[in-house]
DNA sequence: AAGATATATCGACTTTTTCCGATATTCCAA
DNA sequence: TTGGAATATCGGAAAAAGTCGATATATCTT
């Protein structure tokens, strides 16, 4: 677990503001579904993207770098792929600050 | 007290090093002693910029952007500037990674 | 197989960060 | 009050991050 990458990926307000909508999607994705029936796996990135107002290729990639540092965990399905927070890591953090 | 520029602070091998150094000065500072009789202000700038390898311009300015976004305290002694860990802002970080 | 849709990657450009050397400031001591 | 020591600030070169549009890839539908 590489801590300047992690303190990196938070600096960022996107980033953040991502983590933060992800906590609770029902919540800041309006048409947001568990998608697999009950499973929840994640908000697709097209959501984030439209919620962001950043393009496309730039949510993307910010996905990837949350993804990278292991803040959010990815799962494809079918042409969309679902992120959502990775409460270990984050949970991780907080002992990490602690330890600071 | 600005998340992204809290994250921005930390997101530097040299000014994370900084921040645990000051958390045992005695261990990491050969030569160091609490100034002022027994009151504890610190670490001057001078031991820390000698133990990190850089320069003393590169280290006085991280240590003002750390005194910037309130993880260290800054106290002026004569020609000396002493800085400790502000442990009440760490603390603070602490809870904002819970809330995140 | 072809077109449509969702996501990922690439190349480019701009802004920010890193880190330096040089210079300025502040304070102490002779 | 002048010189020296500690720190701060300034200006700049190089590297990294932010962000975009264009394009590639993967998958679904028909």
């Amino acid at each position: 677990m590489d801590q300047v990458a992690l303190f990196k990926a938070l600096a960022n307000k996107t980033r953040l503001q991502i983590l933060t909508w992800l906590k609770s999607p029902e919540e800041h994705f309006p048409d947001y579904e568990p998608a697999c029936g009950s499973a929840d796996v994640g908000v697709c990135v097209g959501y984030i993207q439209r919620k962001s107002g950043l393009t496309q290729s730039t949510i993307s990639e910010y996905l990837s770098t949350l993804h990278r540092v292991g803040l959010v965990s990815a799962t494809r399905v079918g042409q969309w792929t679902y992120y959502k927070r990775n409460e270990e890591t984050i949970a991780t953090l907080g002992n990490l600050i602690d330890t600071l």
